[in-house]
DNA sequence: CACCTAAGTTCACTTTCATATACTCAGCCC
DNA sequence: GGGCTGAGTATATGAAAGTGAACTTAGGTG
């Protein structure tokens, strides 16, 4: 490996490329992961209840006591996860009225909610495959206009299927390396 | 069922709940979720750490150290997930010996945890579209054969290209109801 | 006007997580 | 055989999260 020091700035993605020659990511090097978008994301919605609460938004709940009963969470962890998720743009409240009652809040789900879909489908789909009762898993998902099984899949924007070996990953605009230690 | 198309506006929403009326997905009733391969997924990934563990062994970490000084996790913690990955299966131990040192164990991935790929490419994904830098994402994923960049998706089985609204819900074989409380 | 209900809040308690430091263990090197 | 190294274990302390129960709130009903 040779590293210049004089004129040439050496970039992260010089040391990158040269280290590993274009395959995987040293382990060696000393990355800087804080703004990993699969860090950042876990941020959000990787506190418990959080995603089973967004389940139970696609299943159809939206009221407060429907989250309560059938998850069985406690009262205040779940406002406080239902107030983050506000917060963040993934739920929004409108309000109901049952007859003969006043108008309460409810939580319907956001554009933005709905990206976290394929994440929480590959979570699904791994617990079908490894941990489902013998007999089979519990929800089935298909597709509402033709019937058939869905499934969440990895490809390129050509539109090849991607195995998860044929996933490359390398270096993005954010990059960042640790500042050496002293 | 009653359908207002004047005045009242038909959110996807509404025409969900419709759809699950009376099919164990309304959410007045006592569904029981115990065995929601959701929740049953996030037993086992759920905690913090485990999928940054596992984000570390994609990027090509394998050893103890490796993990501690990218992550900053502390060592106890790192041991504890370690073993529990490595008790699911997920990770396999193998020895590694660098010359001049006896040898050490070493963790790689299995066909299973390979399989949990779309769900942290789906977390990824998200994290890159609303909460990268101004920049970018920190790393791109990209097909090792073509070079395009590659994404998770979700599709029926006969190939069908899904919006999330169109994926529809219905209970499987091991679906259940909770047992009325008396 | 007292009571009911959904949607919370408050509080006491327990468990888990984070952080830090010290210690062990097994082999290789000198 | 004493020191070095990677991979842990052991322990202590404080912070955060989770849990369960009691309490509050606001409007609608009898």
């Amino acid at each position: 490996m040779k590293v210049n020091l004089g004129e040439v700035r050496i970039t992260p993605m010089d040391v990158w490329t040269e280290v590993h020659q274009g395959t995987g990511m040293d382990p060696r090097l000393d990355r800087d992961m804080s703004n990993c978008s699969i860090a950042r994301t876990l941020e959000v919605v990787g506190e418990k209840w959080t995603i089973l609460i967004l389940r139970e938004v696609w299943y159809g709940s939206s009221r407060f006591s429907d989250f309560e009963r059938v998850l069985g969470c406690p009262r205040n962890l779940l406002a406080a996860r239902l107030r983050m998720l506000v917060d963040e743009g993934i739920l929004a409240t409108e309000t109901y009225k049952e007859p003969g009652s006043r108008s309460r809040p409810k939580y319907v789900i956001t554009p933005k909610g709905m990206d976290l879909v394929p994440a929480v489908m590959g979570l699904l789909q791994w617990g079908d495959r490894y941990r489902a009762d013998p007999e089979g898993p519990a929800v089935l998902t298909r597709h509402r206009e033709c019937g058939a099984h869905v499934e969440v899949q990895v490809r390129c924007e050509r539109g090849h299927a991607v195995e998860a070996e044929g996933i490359e990953s390398v270096p993005g605009p954010a990059f960042r390396m640790r500042p050496a230690e002293s």
